[in-house]
DNA sequence: CACTTGCCTTAACTTGTGTTATGTTGACTC
DNA sequence: GAGTCAACATAACACAAGTTAAGGCAAGTG
């Protein structure tokens, strides 16, 4: 695990998860034109009407995407772990519908969005990486659908965290059984759709059962096994193996 | 409104809604090689877990995204109206990580991904305009995870009911305030994840509001206005205005 | 025409989650 | 080291939505 990786290098990483690529290409995503900054927590990285003109790369630090309703009340309908591209749904639409803010302190990379369609469109496997990464983040909002749409609370607080804990995995950013949610209860109700009362009183209800052990915003999981259960979770819809079937031409 | 129309013009018809495309490219997309046959409803076009080879475009009818939980309970995640490619979600992965059913009996072009694949390699502005339709697909389930996870039943309800209103009026389906919503009520419950029972109620309470007129599976809306207010409907996430500053290029 | 079937409707009762409110803890500040 | 603040914890109560069950109705079917 190299935490000193610059944004574009994890993003780079998180791309050759989904398909090889040659070293020009890797090269050529190195290259894009950027800067780096340090993030407050709570930073918006976009505005829900903004017109979008840069994507953010996490480096280091998490994010989260929320809209809200008519009178306020937010929804978290995506969470962003490092290496994670926190503009991609916006390449090709001209207004921003939801808002990307900072969970925590973190570095980001800004890319211009020009760059980043030029990139694209001139490197076909790079494309491919690109596309698939949208599509997985597509999956990952249908399954939070159903999450929230047809799981109870324990269920669905389950599956949230086998889900992060999954990404953070993939990503090489846990050492195993364990890892850091750094998100209070109140965004965690927000991710899933209750009350900040009553994700207390599930976690409290999981951590009972030994399903969880809690030490500040420490989590682990003393049975991987038993989380799957309890949490109704199956990572296909991850996608986190090698996409082959697609390679282009 | 010309419902004779093949399916591949009503693809065309919605990428054009979101670029202009010049000449050769129209002809490219209505010549892409495809086999077109009427379905009945409930018929599987793509069930969780298949390999994705073909892309299913809807000529007439409706059709639906669904996942289950692990014991089995439904959430519809997506319905889909005439014009829409079915499988775009799948373009660029290797495995379904949900199903497609059709909802009603309908006309589905089928056209091989690899095709579908070639023709946004070869083709900027169509490349375009399809991962256009793909990132309003992915605002849309964002939606529906604000929908679901943080409006009440009759917000819920009413929230669908005037996207479907929406999306049928900007693909040239609507001829106004009313519209036919083919669906059942145990389809509905299972798209705003409630029960039948409630969403029962739920449609009585609004037709005794005087906010919607139902005859059979008609509905009408007496005033859009008040049905936009009750299901704190904003089209934005739609994306319905045509695209211009992503222009290639 | 009786029979089935799928869908809609309604009612009585239950419950999971929301609401409101108060208290506790630990970190930070002046 | 008293004061402030954000986050976590807990309890009592309320209610929106779930559950179960039964009846109605229209469209098919033999």
């Amino acid at each position: 695990m190299t935490f000193a990786d610059t944004p574009l290098q994890m993003l780079l990483r998180r791309l050759e998860l989904i398909v090889d690529l040659p070293e020009e290409d890797r090269q050529a995503v190195l290259a894009l034109p950027h800067r780096t900054r340090t993030v407050e927590a709570s930073t918006y990285l976009t505005r829900e009407g903004d017109v979008p003109t840069v994507c953010g790369v996490l480096g280091t630090g998490f994010a989260y995407r929320q809209k809200l309703t008519g009178d306020g009340v937010r929804q978290i309908v995506a969470l962003h772990i490092p290496g994670d591209a926190l503009d991609m749904q916006h390449l090709f639409l001209d207004m921003a519908d939801h808002s990307v803010q900072m969970l925590t302190r973190g570095e980001v990379a800004f890319i211009p969005r020009k760059d980043l369609q030029e990139l694209i469109n001139a490197r076909p496997l790079v494309r491919q990486a690109v596309l698939s990464s949208i599509l997985v983040e597509g999956s990952i909002f249908r399954e939070w659908v159903l999450n929230v749409g047809r799981r109870d609370a324990r269920t669905r607080l389950a599956h949230l965290l086998c889900e992060f804990a999954s990404r953070m995995e993939a990503q090489g950013l846990s050492d195993g059984e364990g890892f850091e949610l750094p998100i209070t209860q109140e965004q965690l109700a927000d991710a899933v759709g209750l009350t900040p009362v009553h994700v207390n009183r599930t976690l409290k209800s999981l951590e009972a059962d030994g399903l969880i052990t809690r030490n500040k915003r420490n989590i682990v999981f003393p049975s991987w096994e038993r989380m799957r259960d309890v949490g109704d979770f199956n990572p296909r819809y991850l996608h986190l193996d090698r996409q082959l079937s697609a390679q282009v031409g």
